[in-house]
DNA sequence: AATAATTTTGTAAGCGCTTACATTGAGCAG
DNA sequence: CTGCTCAATGTAAGCGCTTACAAAATTATT
């Protein structure tokens, strides 16, 4: 593997020339350039990252933290965080916390011993204490979907309230009275504020929220078919069943299916999140857009405008706004 | 940022000798230990990652080159890797190559440029021989689903011909001799591995392969739908249909659905992979697993047995078998 | 107690780059 | 032709570590 010394020496110039065509960041006369540029072709030089990274203190790489490296959720937002970022010439570093506050801890002392420039994280289970330490740390961080309070300059979130609140008045607006819910671990603030929005939906609508008509679930499909059996037993009078997210979702359907109920003729239900799978469903699920491609992209040009000092093409917005995909499982009563 | 300088000033000992408690490798007396990991502590000293892959030439992070960041596919091996190379303190580096022979190639690169101790590529764009090259470079390679000639040590294949043909002799047990097939892309090795396997099941049977009954698509959700919109017109009579990959089985499905078909009942479809979310389809698909899981699993082991002389749990195969998975969509004739 | 063997610790030279500062040399006004 | 300016290039220090080798301290051997 060739170094810049031998570059240096093949073009008959200095180190620090060899350093300087490589960065474009100071004046090279063309003749040398040109020099040095064939001298790197016939060496196949290529520089290395790390030595550069020692060097200049920049990595040129941000750090990404993701709860899981599989589902369509999190390929979504990897896969839009790392395009906008390659456009610029940044690269991405992934790791998986596993949403276990340990495994998260770890990823992300990872990511700062790799010295990245910048964290993006999807942290669902280490503390807003330890993020607020890590903010006023020398690296620049962004959160994502997680509001910690005094970081909102930091934190990119989907209004899961107004989100709860629209799936409900959907069901409510095609005539639905009696609306099961199936909910996120409540300990997670996205899970709490779906839910809070889901009985603002109610109230406004007269319905008085029964507790029999809701189950905590954990997000997993296998939670969606044990909230299904739930509900049939202590609320069997409901006509339509919002789901806390996709997955869910999906769970409650099959488990609706297997208990002979026609979707969405006998039972409505609504998701949440609008995974890329949920058009794959069976009919296919009216569910509320969770933009957590926009706010990928977002958390991505934040750090391009404030690491990298690349304008941001779009204005930086720290809420977004959730929205009704309407598709085939609701039904009007 | 504490340095290791500081580190050793305040324990009141050498530059080396923190360096050998960080490191174990060096025998270090139970005293002056305890006196630099108190001196760590205190000073919240981390080590610069980069720095230590510039001394000792070791990144402990092995790349990871798949095709998207998103889909099921990618997230499963990008799990496993990262699940079994965690376990034993190395990182994945992951990066996207789109299919693209430019972007495949950047991306290696990249990996190569951060000094990844070896490389675990699922590259469909690039050329064999440039793979050639790079497993003769002086970093370690290993191919993921793709069998490149005289690099069988370093592929983890499964045997897509045999998938091919196991999954036309599920529809043939069922009964069905008029078997429609949407195929891959024929210039990628797996796809024209698969249509030969459903050519020998058909064969075998003394079925007669016609044209006329093979649709060529490109892997994608819309071929299904075309392919279906294709074989209608021209192959009639089908009454089971073997797509090469499950997201081609998703959109015939889709579009069988919509001119009216019941599945199984109408028209039989099984299709390739075993993606997660085949289960999520209804009626659930039956499919042929690709075993995804074990190729990353083995890619993973093979590099901590030959990078990092960390003995494998298993033995290193490279040929993986398909099998069978018997689910809603392949009914008896 | 003296010496050898062994363990523990320190010294210093890099790893391959970047960059502040110094030097060189060309161009130009006078 | 001299002196000055400024662009182009070179010199060398250092980024934070690892590690070969040397030195010192400890333990074993006689």
């Amino acid at each position: 593997m060739a170094t810049i010394y031998q570059v240096s020496e093949a073009a008959g110039v200095s180190l620090a020339t060899v350093s300087r065509v490589m960065n474009g960041n100071a004046r090279v006369s063309e003749r040398t350039r040109k020099k040095v540029e064939d001298a790197m072709a016939s060496l196949g030089y290529q520089p290395n990252a790390i030595a550069q990274s020692l060097a200049s203190n920049r990595t040129n790489s941000v750090g990404l933290l993701v709860s899981e490296l599989h589902g369509s959720y999190f390929g979504d937002l990897m896969s839009t965080v790392e395009q906008v970022l390659k456009q610029h010439g940044k690269h991405v570093i992934i790791t998986a916390g596993h949403v276990d506050e340990k495994r998260e801890h770890e990823a992300i002392e990872f990511l700062k011993s790799r010295r990245c420039d910048a964290l993006i994280l999807h942290a669902e289970a280490v503390s807003d204490e330890y993020l607020k330490q890590l903010v006023d740390g020398n690296i620049p961080v962004v959160v994502i979907n997680r509001k910690v309070d005094d970081l909102n300059d930091n934190c990119f979130v989907v209004d899961n309230e107004q989100g709860g609140y629209l799936a409900t008045q959907a069901a409510i607006n095609a005539g639905h009275k009696n609306i099961g819910y199936i909910s996120g671990p409540l300990f997670k603030k996205d899970a709490s504020d779906r839910l809070s929005g889901h009985k603002r939906a109610l109230e406004e609508a007269g319905i008085k929220f029964e507790e029999t008509s809701m189950f905590e679930g954990d997000f997993h499909e296998s939670a969606g078919q044990e909230g299904m059996l739930h509900l049939q037993k202590h609320y069997p009078k409901f006509t339509a069943l919002v789901c806390a997210n996709d997955e869910m979702a999906s769970g409650a359907m099959t488990a609706a299916r297997e208990a002979g109920f026609d979707i969405p003729e006998q039972l409505s239900i609504v998701g949440f999140d609008n995974v890329l799978f949920s058009r794959y469903l069976y009919p296919k699920l009216t569910t509320i857009n969770n933009p957590i491609h926009a706010m990928g992209e977002m958390a991505a040009y934040w750090v391009l405008q404030h690491v990298y000092n690349i304008k941001s093409p779009i204005p930086i917005e720290h809420l977004f706004v959730p929205e009704v995909i309407n598709r085939d499982t609701l039904g009007n009563l």
